[in-house]
DNA sequence: GTGGTCTAGACCACG
DNA sequence: GTGGTCTAGACCACC
């Protein structure tokens, strides 16, 4: 699990560390049952301040998303991956919705929005032999 | 020149009644010289707090979209087209990549990510003949 | 609104904040659109920190009980009723069910039990004329 | 003597393992000089941590409830059954009556929480012929 | 004025 | 060691 954030985003850290980890479960590269980083190591490995990992950890709970053990750590919920591609799906999809209906408000061209997705997507096809 | 905002949207106001205008002018919908609408009278409309769109106005006029003129009104300044079409487009393609690396990063298929934009896309083709 | 917080109590404070905000919302006692206290104005009354009522606020807009607007301040959910009525109700039962277990695990005498409620319910008879 | 835990409840695990002691001991499912588990043992049994254990029985010494022998064991202690029940009795009517307020402040009728209590109490009811 | 976020540092209980 | 809570005080953006 690499999580990167940037403390210049407009997104708060909070949530891009949330986003990222709800990523990682709904694509499966954390699975159920699987242990989280603690609260203090994480904030140390992200130079953020542990408060801030902890209000992450207990929003995912409340998500449904993890379970947190006080004592011994936080660890991925039973049917979270369920959980995180629901909603990480629709997010992403209604950003590109909104995107795109801003793109063409603007009077971009069709074309143009496909060929930025496509550019975009395309270091990725090697992911789906 | 229709504008909508919806004040529960993350955006906040300001910016949308701005995108708004910069996605008007830079598809021609608001030519130069045209004159906007009084800054009271819009605030009216938009049911939002005066200041809320004096703001807008001041922040357009910096990026040299608005020419206002103490006394009679703001107006699309000269040239302005084509700063908001270079600002829009890259704010736009900025907001496809990001959700397109998002979606990768979910483990959202390729296919069904160009099928979210195509959807979207398509009661739109009717615009380019 | 009343609110009575008692720091020596194990629930920390910002849960008995925040359920007593939902057993008002559930009883009719805060209705939708209703503004709420501000965070710093009830933090000042309660003798607390403004970041715990801030937290108190961000949970109830997160179970859709509070609709915050930024800049402008909190206020009650439309359709926050049936959630509060529907989550306090099932927390008192369970709360009930719990203790009547408990009881009868501890061989107190069911009338004892019975007794004991009664006794409580007693005061507010009044309230169900 | 068959005591369950719940690691996913809010009530401390050692909490619970002393709370069902207590409630055995009053109700006289457990003896005074009868012999507990062993520390070991029955934190093999309850798959918890031994240390958790040994904090039972000693909060429960404590309390007057067990007399620790070292190197033979821990038992119910002499005039304990009072100890138990009058701290148990109080603590499970002190849990009655906060629920029976907080069902109040939530607005649910008297006669649901009567039905309630009466619900829970019925499956008991051949305890007192 | 409003809420939102983050940092810093403290204390507690549990394991 | 773990997470949970609270306090204190700062900064930001929005209205």
């Amino acid at each position: 699990m690499r999580l990167a954030i940037d403390p210049r985003l407009a997104t708060p850290i909070s949530e891009q560390i949330a986003e990222q980890i709800r990523f990682a479960v709904a694509d499966g590269r954390l699975a159920a049952g699987e242990r989280l980083p603690s609260v203090r190591g994480l904030a140390k490995d992200l130079l953020v301040n542990p408060n801030t990992v902890a209000k992450v950890y207990r929003d995912l709970e409340r998500e449904g998303v993890l379970r947190t053990k006080p004592g011994s750590g936080a660890f991925v919920a039973d049917g979270s991956a369920e959980i995180c591609r629901e909603r990480s799906f629709a997010a992403v999809k209604a950003a590109l919705r909104l995107a795109v209906e801003k793109g063409v408000a603007a009077g971009l061209e069709p074309q143009e929005i496909e060929r930025t997705v496509a550019e975009c997507l395309g270091p990725h096809a090697a992911r789906v032999p």
